[in-house]
This record gives C-alpha cells, structure tokens and sequence, in this order.
DNA sequence: CGACGTGTTGATTCCTGTCAATACTCGTGG
DNA sequence: CCACGAGTATTGACAGGAATCAACACGTCG
C-alpha cells in the first residue's frame, strides 16, 4: 500500500524549508537540490533503515516521526534520537548504518541518493555548514538526554519526555503559554525505550501525574498540561532552559 | 604556577597532527593555523570552561584528559563527554558555553580565538568538512554512550568503561592483544559521573571484576586485562563494535 | 464475538543508591 | 620522624526505586 503525498513537492511550499538541512541554500543551490531529491513515505512501524545495511540514501523528514535505536542480540533496546520534521536521517561519509531507523507514525521524507549528496556537501559551503550547525545541535540534543538517562528519576523522565515534545511539535511560546495540550507520537512502549525504562515505569509514571492533576489524558495519546510551570518543574533541570 | 610544555610548538612534529581538526589541511592552511594557534596548559582539576560563560576560544587536545560536564542545581552530575588527545573542544558559531570543561589530567591545549576560527570554518573546506566528520564521530559516540546509560547494568559500564580507555589509549590492535595494561585517567568519581553511577558502585565493581580475575590492580589506577576477550564478554554489546 | 495490540495495575524482587565507618596515600608541619 | 589532615578508595548495612512477573482492562478490526 502506498501512501498519498499530502504536500506540493515544491521547496518554495515545502513545510521544513526553512530548518532542513536546505534551511540556507541560495536559490541556484536549491535547483540543484530540487533536480535530485525524491519523495518517500513509510507507514507507522515500518523500518526506514536497518543497522549493518549499506546506506542508499540520506533524507530530512518532511512529515511524521521517526526514531533511530540502538539494539543488542539479547533484546535491549535504546532509542539514541528522536526524529521530527527537519531532522536529518543519516550520514554522509559512512557506507553502512549503525543504527535502525524506525518509522513511529507514518513517515515522508524527502531523500537523496547518498553518493549525490556527499558530492553537495564538498561542493556546496552552505549545505556543509548547516549539516555541521546541525550535527552540533543533535550533539547537544544527546548530551542533554545523557544526563537523562544517568541522572533523572522515572518521574523526571516522563515530565522532561512531555516538555520535550510541548518544544518541538507546538508552535506557541512555551514561556508565555500555561495550559497546553500535546499528541504523543509514542506508544508507551517506544517512550520507555527512549527514556531508558520498561513501559510498566512509564505508565505508572503517568498515572502518578494525571492523579496529582499535573497532566491530564484524553484517551492514550493526548496530553493536556493545565500548568506548564508546574510540569516544568517536575522535569528536574533546576531552573535551565 | 605554569606547567612546562614538554613538546615542540611546531605542527609538523605535533603529536595530534593527523587526526585532529587540522587532519586534512594542507600545506597552506597549515600555515595560516600556524600563524593564529597558541597553546595553554592547565593543572589537573582546573576547569577549563565554564557553562554561562563566554567562549573566547575553541582547541584541540594535545595531551591530557578533559570532561565535559553537565550539572544542577541539586548537585547531581553527569560527564557527557570524555575528551581524549586530538578532541576538539569548543562549538564555532556559539557565544557561550552550555557545559562546564574541566581538566582531570594537566592537560595541553592548542587553541584558537574563535572568531577567527569561525572565519577559517568558513573560508576553509578542509576545516568545515573535518568539522563535520568530528562532530558526527562524537554524536555517534554520544548514541553509544546513551545506550550505557539507559541500559547497561553497572557491571556491563565498567567493563564498558574500561574497553573505551583501553581502544583509545593503547597503540596495540585490541584485535590481536590479549594481555594489557592501562592507566585510567579518572578517579573513581570521575568515571561514576561518567557512567551514571555512585562512586561506591564503581568501587564495588572493580572489586567484583579483581575478585573474578578479570582485571587486576595495581594501585588505584593502574589496571591489567588478563584476557581482553573476557572483559569484551562483559561489557553487554553482544557481539558488537 | 474473540483475537490482538496496547495500556494499566498489583505483588514481589533485586540492583543500585544512601548513609556510615574505616583504610590508604601523600604532603605538610611541628 | 611521626602525627595530622585532606583527598581518595573500600566495604558494610540498609532502604528504595525501578525491573520483573503476572493479571486484567480497553479499543479496534476481522
């Protein structure tokens, strides 16, 4: 089954046009990348790419989420990033993937062929400085949820996990907004995977916050945060961010 | 007090010369980082940057060992990274620091003022593109590291631990060694920020792991691994790396 | 309706954290 | 020279938070 494109394939309407990897090109550099990338969608569940297999293709998301884990032979699984719209899906220079690349809903991306665009990265300023802004901004990203996943309680866990998504998936400004409401892109399952908990923690988790009033749940998915400050403050960063 | 520097100021006999920032340049662009570098020593335990502060330069380790450390409030610490001779410290295109640097050995810097070396990362593809591969490199060890700490139990991060500063610290082939010595850079404290843990699990550890014959110790910081493949065992990557 | 995927809740275990006492090493100074 | 103290490390007793094992609830889809 093959999905329909919800979106023109046009980078002028393009919804991450603006934070992608293509987030500085001048408009002659955009051509070339209009010339060579291609659209591809994936169904919730479905694995964008598999660790060991030989990397066709780089991509940014244009729609959906994805998570990148990391899984051993015995069954432990960790989820080392968690990939929204204008995040950028592997890496130039390396043959191979490390790590699986999981669709969690359903997934466009907008790809190019992997041995094309290490040539761009050479040839084209722009698009190397924003990969590197971006690797720098990933590197952050993971050395924040490192001290996450040494230092939080599961109760932090959870409230940090919520703060995270309020940030990335709502357009108000999280410092003047109080009562949000957020959709989980996760199951329980993939959030224990990704805060380094089993999903009986998770749900236990919610249910302490929901029963202080802290959150409150319309069915599974959906979040509402009646104090932002509150939660905040549940996410143990000690007045940070 | 000011420690001696023990090496030539010259990059053609410099220690880190092939696989630092500076790996790829060539003869003229070695010349202009030549021109602008200089160096700085600091005394084991002085902090190197401070997160809030502005960041006047960014550098290359030349010798030495550094942490990058992300604290709270409440006291609680976690080691986010672990810098080694020819890491790169420092992000260009950043004013201040987010994370506090600290030297755990005397430790030998050859930095740059960094907005000139903002300039050069700009005007250099051979920099950028070394930028770009180093940042990469660290974000999959972040990825790695990220999976010890959400999911590796306190044996499995010593052994871990110990294989890390074994790979990066010996010139022998792992593959082929078996008997090896090595010298652990940190304290005990210092490798429980690093691995999520209690100074005293870290301790109880290294006791199980000598009781076993796995490792053996020579005062506190001096370890020998008898038999690499059984310590490999222990570390809980089943079969990988 | 029943099966399956997903989520909740309970009982229990156990690993690691916490608190505490003691040892070891290395300088310093009386 | 030895006592003293600071910093570092080891070990023990105990507590607690999260994992594990297990039962059950809810919603959807065939």
């Amino acid at each position: 089954m093959t999905l329909e494109l919800s979106f023109s394939k046009n980078c002028d309407t393009c919804p991450i046009r603006h934070r992608a990897v293509c987030a500085t090109c001048d408009k002659q550099e955009m051509e070339t990348l209009e010339s060579i990338k291609y659209y591809q969608t994936y169904e919730a569940g479905r694995t964008i790419m598999w660790s060991g297999d030989r990397m066709e293709f780089v991509a940014s998301i244009v729609s959906g989420t994805a998570t990148i884990e990391h899984l051993t032979e015995d069954g432990r699984k960790q989820t080392v990033g968690l990939m929204l719209p204008s995040d950028f899906i592997g890496r130039p220079g390396r043959e191979e993937a490390v790590y699986d690349v999981t669709a969690v809903t359903d997934v466009t991306l907008c790809c190019f062929r992997r041995k094309q665009f290490e040539h761009l990265v050479q040839n084209t300023p722009h698009i190397a400085q924003r990969m590197l802004e971006m690797a720098l901004d990933e590197l952050d990203a993971a050395r924040d949820w490192m001290f996450l996943l040494g230092r939080k309680t599961a109760r932090e866990k959870i409230a940090s996990f919520l703060m995270l998504i309020a940030r990335r998936t709502t357009a108000s400004d999280l410092d003047t907004a109080t009562e949000l409401g957020i959709d989980l892109p996760l199951t329980r399952d993939a959030m224990s995977d990704y805060l380094g908990l089993t999903l009986e923690t998770v749900s236990r988790q919610f249910s302490k916050l929901k029963a202080e009033g802290i959150i409150q749940l319309q069915g599974k998915r959906r979040v509402i945060i009646p104090d932002l400050d509150r939660l905040r403050a549940e996410a143990g960063d000690a007045g940070q961010h």
